[in-house]
DNA sequence: CCCAGGGGGTTAAACGTTTAAGCGCCATGA
DNA sequence: TCATGGCGCTTAAACGTTTAACCCCCTGGG
């Protein structure tokens, strides 16, 4: 029933059990042949070493913590499956698990930081989607617990994350728009909190302004990430006069993508040649939607692996390399994101 | 920097350790005065007890490991957000949490599980996707570990298993079809080995065979699921003579019948009104496809939660109500499985 | 008056490790 | 010949709980 022990070892082997434990961690020498009786003694009786034995004398876990919102049943998270693999992997690689705790309120949710603090469950937090002056990266800062963010919360807040440049890539989508001959291109944005939302906005008008483009206000809708205002975000820029009326739409996220394409096939046009639209996140459907949809992969399995050694860095405090990291998301061209016909668009 | 022990309280109310754990955890009466002292002395320091040392005391973890295979770039896992959300939620309402370890290969992953109950990681486990005699089932089995499994493996292994009935569940979707004028209808179904496949493909054939329809050989397209595969063999479906090709389409899953939508386009149809398709799974894109997709919903919070409270109950030793429960899926109509038109059908 | 019993607390062992400190022995150098 | 030091191992404490066993004192019944 129960697994052998140290002692069993110990008694197998003939020897106490501090040479069983100085042999299978060789932290100091031993007799060869007395390490080699140890040695067959433990294999022999198929001994690992108790995790919780070994967690309460050193007091860690070996656990890093995660949560996340679930996602309601008209949205979706493109990155999940992903992006736990990867921390879970990268865990693993340093002798880390990552456990995962429900999340229901923001109050319920930073209670349940704190208690699980204060009963040691876990030797660090991974969190993500951070919003700005987020709460969550307050309250461990100010009890001084290892943790990591997915995404940046404020700029005088001294703390380690790892992030994927929203402006940069929103700028190079934009660019890749412009180069493709659009002019009149819209951003479908964020609400004001969220400061993911600002930082890819910002490259938006950050292409336009160098590419010399007017951008008119109309051409910027900041709504909620779902398909519905998506929907109705791209109804409004498709009923704008036609000189003003975009050629071009960029989502913030491919859920908003879907709506802008939605919006378009059902205004009579075809999504990809008289409508160009570009998303967010390179979610595993836009490949397959029609018509295929360019996007901004981010590099997820990396934001995961970065986010987990860092904290394992943090946790073993050895000294941090890079406390901010921030990478480049690709822009995958597909078939929506045409060359402008102009025949088309001033017809 | 380290939270306050029972040491520490027993101190501040001037009584025993373990008086201090016996008014905590009410284990044994403790007079009334006293009890009020340790009580005060316990919240005015924040004490909470370490769960590594009381794992330890207990030889339990409670902790239940959970791993998945990360779907390939052209895959993606509809249920995992909510899946996980749903085991962690229910978990936490029994004071367990979940692990997440990776998956690498399948003999890999096997020695994962025996490493992790031999170091006491984990009080217990959860499956899913489990194969026809899934030998992730037959280890656990033999070593006598607590697990429960989402999915099916061998009638003649006894083990407690939650699953969706895939069989009643595209009757349900064939009798529809059927119910909307078609009498033609096409299975995409799964390779053999597929044990969730063969349930789901037993459905359509006891549909048709109960509506007195004859099946063609060739109606029924084994392959693994991908939307390239789909694609392919909704063109099989298509290329079919006009008299025994196929009004419409079950897939066995979202991403397939994405791939027959798609197929159905480019071959120049308006699937949902010339081609009806319904899938498995109510993904969060399938209300948001053109068509919005027919499919079928599982009732994936449940199976989350009946697993977890199930694996809860195993590990407490209390006597299961039942070991076996098997869940019914929902249909959800949407455009996809339009009203067959004679008209076009037969032009 | 004495003993049984119970209320209210304490002591100490146990869970399975890691690791600091100690101990015996042998070789080496003064 | 004797201190010194190093090698090779053991003893025991510590991590923070839970809980069985025990102890003291008071009360009530025989």
């Amino acid at each position: 029933m129960s697994n052998p022990t140290i002692r069993n070892v110990a008694k197998a082997a003939g020897v106490s059990i501090a040479t069983v434990s100085y042999v299978l961690n060789d932290s100091r020498p031993v007799g060869e042949e007395t390490r080699q009786r140890v040695l067959r003694a433990a294999t022999s009786l198929g001994y690992r070493a108790n995790v919780t034995a070994r967690n309460l004398q050193a007091s860690k876990t070996r656990l890093f913590g995660y949560t996340w919102r679930p996602s309601p049943p008209d949205q979706f998270n493109p990155i999940l499956d992903r992006f736990l693999q990867a921390m879970a992997e990268a865990a693993a690689r340093h002798g880390y698990r990552i456990l995962t705790f429900p999340t229901i309120t923001l109050e319920e949710e930073l209670a349940t930081y704190e208690e699980m603090v204060l009963i040691g469950q876990v030797d660090g937090f991974v969190l993500s989607n951070t919003n700005q002056d987020d709460p969550r990266v307050r309250s461990l800062l100010d009890i001084g617990f290892p943790f990591v963010a997915f995404g940046r919360a404020n700029p005088d807040w001294d703390f380690p994350w790892v992030d994927v440049d929203g402006t940069a890539g929103v700028r190079q989508a934009t660019e890749h728009l412009i180069q493709r001959g659009h002019r009149r291109i819209a951003c479908l944005a964020w609400t004001e909190e969220s400061l993911t939302g600002q930082f890819r906005l910002q490259g938006y008008r950050t292409a336009m302004a160098d590419a010399g483009l007017p951008v008119d206000p109309r051409w910027t809708e900041r709504i909620g990430n779902t398909h519905a205002n998506a929907y109705a975000g791209a109804r409004q820029f498709l009923s704008l006069p036609a000189d003003i009326r975009p050629t071009a739409v960029i989502a913030l996220t491919d859920l908003m993508a879907i709506g802008v394409i939605n919006a378009a096939w059902d205004a009579g046009l075809e999504p990809g040649r008289d409508l160009a639209v570009v998303g967010f996140d390179d979610a595993p459907i836009a490949r397959f939607l029609r018509p295929p949809l360019t996007t901004l992969s981010q590099p997820i399995a990396e934001v995961g692996e970065r986010l987990v050694t860092t904290l394992v860095d943090i946790c073993n405090e050895r000294f941090l390399k890079e406390r901010h990291v921030l990478l480049q998301p690709e822009l995958i061209v597909r078939a929506s994101s045409a060359v402008l016909d102009d025949d088309r668009v001033t017809r």
